[in-house]
DNA sequence: GAATTCATGTAACTTGTTACATGATTTA
DNA sequence: TAAATCATGTAACAAGTTACATGAATTC
């Protein structure tokens, strides 16, 4: 029931909607921890259900009226607890479907794979730009939240050095396979 | 439907118990598609209904009779069609627990989080050992397999380039929390 | 005039986790 | 003698994805 409790550490700093949520996910957690909408809404709805959170309701004229919710006592009560109690294992879950295809790469052809870790670099090259663009909104939220500035700075950082290790990896792989390649043409013209 | 698509791929190979496909999933596949006992019985159950594989019992004593999967000329097409067609984003989905606390770093006090992350540095130590007996694994499984090895390596050394660069990330980061304690105790004590 | 943002959700479905149930054999 | 390995699963629940539904305001 990770994702519940980030909401309720969300809400902690100040009253969202959904929708807030959404977007504050999109640029920031999103990395380590990412959430739909429909995800929030229906754990908003079951946090409520538990009195962890509560709303009320902000009318706008042109658009649906806002369900602003804040988080209860016994809301930060459950927040503190799951915050202080860190999982036993630390490692991440990964499920990555691009590694199960390269693991099957045999049925592959040399030009697909090629194609497909080009491709991975690219992204992988893309994304770390973005963070670029990240570490700005981080500076611009810790004017207001200055003590968190330094825990939002390692994991950026934790992010661009895995991106960084992945740019390496994709550029050696596609140079251990041109090298295979070009070591079996004349074989294969023999 | 990745699971199943891996488990498809499995099964190309040679035909396998449910029982054997967890073990392969263990030491191989685990670190980027880890996969239950549970959801690999369910899958097989909806890939049979399917008529994606098939089984055939073979009695033992003492124990349960063995279900030995095979896979059909309709699931070996499945399979390709699925192994050719990469998803439109590469990089995997991350859910990141110890990230998410990390990220919540201001509400924890620096001996918490100096521990954790020291936790979090021996783990990942432990399993950057582990990949050497991984490495050793598929040395004896490509003896049979040598098309695969290239491949397999591949994304041995992917996974032990992230590791390292978590190892890197824990040890700057714990000297950086060190760095803002040294610095806070003396005005601290003023 | 088209796309994006703001703002709410529901419903159906798929995937992943956890607990339960059984029991002989082998290894430490 | 205790734990791990071999071997099968089911059932209940939790979490994640995708498609659907609505619609004004704003920006390009």
């Amino acid at each position: 029931m990770s994702l519940a409790h980030t909401i309720l550490g969300l809400l902690t700093y100040e009253p969202k909607t959904g929708y807030d949520l959404k977007s504050f996910f999109d640029n920031s957690i999103n990395f380590f921890w990412p959430a739909s909408l429909s995800q929030i809404y229906r754990d908003l709805a079951a946090l409520e259900d538990k009195g962890y959170v509560s709303h009320h309701i902000e009318p706008q004229e042109g658009r649906p009226d806002k369900k602003v919710y804040s988080i209860t006592e016994d809301g930060r009560q459950v927040f503190q607890k799951w915050l202080h109690r860190f999982p036993a294992t630390l490692s991440p879950t990964i499920r990555d479907q691009f590694a199960v295809r390269i693991f099957f790469g045999s049925q592959l052809s040399d030009d697909e794979l090629r194609f497909q870790l080009t491709r991975f670099l690219k992204e992988t090259l893309n994304e770390l730009n973005s963070t670029a663009y990240v570490t700005g909104v981080v500076e611009k939220y810790c004017l207001f939240r200055p003590e968190d500035k330094l825990y939002w700075d390692i994991l950026i950082k934790r992010h661009r050095m895995m991106l960084e290790a992945m740019v390496r990896w994709a550029e050696e792989s596609i140079k251990e396979i041109n090298a295979r390649c070009s070591n079996s043409t004349p074989d294969d013209i023999l």
